[in-house]
DNA sequence: ACTTGACCTCAACCTTTGTTGAGGTGTCAT
DNA sequence: ATGACACCTCAACAAAGGTTGAGGTCAAGT
């Protein structure tokens, strides 16, 4: 195979640093594509690389594959992405990280301020109020970090 | 049952927003504890409201339960925590919030300058390269945000 | 005393983000 | 053309953080 344009799977999963079952995995899930070659193997081209690089950044910062998923459809289908379809998503992640950003510092004065003081109880402080960070804009995803509990439906 | 320092589950999960199973779960994970009527019914204290707020609080920065409960168990068991008790573990979060804000504006920038130019690719970047954010201390969590994927080990 | 709603336990299930293994095929250097 | 290694698919399992439901008990108002 040659070093052009067309990597193997053990080529990605090699310079990616992504094991080669999650490279097949973010494939069925639809974030990555590949062609094959005559005996079936997938072949992918370079890319790739940006988009995986685009995906785990991702996911660092508390993003769900999903979301990450219907980001990375905004790109170009036809032609290979190009700089400026890149800075797109750029700018949508960039607000999604100030809201979380902003969380985080928040939380970060209330649990000095308001832990000790006793309002560290409930519909006082900002840090335990359920439905209210992110909420300024519909921007941000629905569940600010993975894992998070989803919003309570007692 | 009196309204004084004694509160059944319903009011529990009432009065924190958190349903029932989970403070059932929480029980379980031994984040929480109760003690039992003689019709084997919990009874809650109310400092329990605390410990939910702090719980739910961590876990909206990504903290896993695993670590809070860790974190819970620095608590005096004997006597009901004290404001002070508390503020020991406001400082250690303290610590780690403020990891993850500089991780997560370290992204943000990388995000702006390096998508667009091209470097978002592996081996260079920051925002790419994996064993690096939260490596200044010991003190994070091994995990920085839940849902993330373990280090890969291809 | 009865009914209704809150509570109990236990087991099964759910979602996300993958990993592991079995059983089989491709490819490449010798 | 053969051996080694990479690759293929599909199914099962994992861990976290709970939810749902079945089957049964408790408590409180009438």
């Amino acid at each position: 195979m040659k070093p052009t344009d067309q990597l193997s799977i053990g080529q990605v999963a090699q310079r990616s640093g992504i094991s080669v079952s999650a490279i097949h995995f973010y494939e069925r899930e639809g974030l990555i594509f590949s062609t094959r070659n005559a005996g079936n193997q997938r072949i992918f081209t370079r890319d790739v690389l940006r988009r995986l690089a685009f995906i785990r950044a991702s996911q660092r910062v508390g993003i769900a594959l999903t979301t990450i998923q219907e980001a990375l459809d905004e790109l170009p289908k036809k032609r290979t992405p190009k700089e400026n379809d890149w800075e797109k998503l750029g700018k949508k992640w960039h607000k999604i990280l100030s809201a979380q950003i902003d969380y985080l510092m928040r939380v970060r004065e209330d649990l000095s301020t308001c832990i000790g003081c006793g309002c560290l109880s409930f519909q006082r402080c900002q840090l335990v109020n359920p439905e209210d960070s992110m909420s300024t804009e519909g921007a941000g995803p629905r569940r600010l970090l993975p894992g998070t509990p989803r919003p309570d439906r007692n």
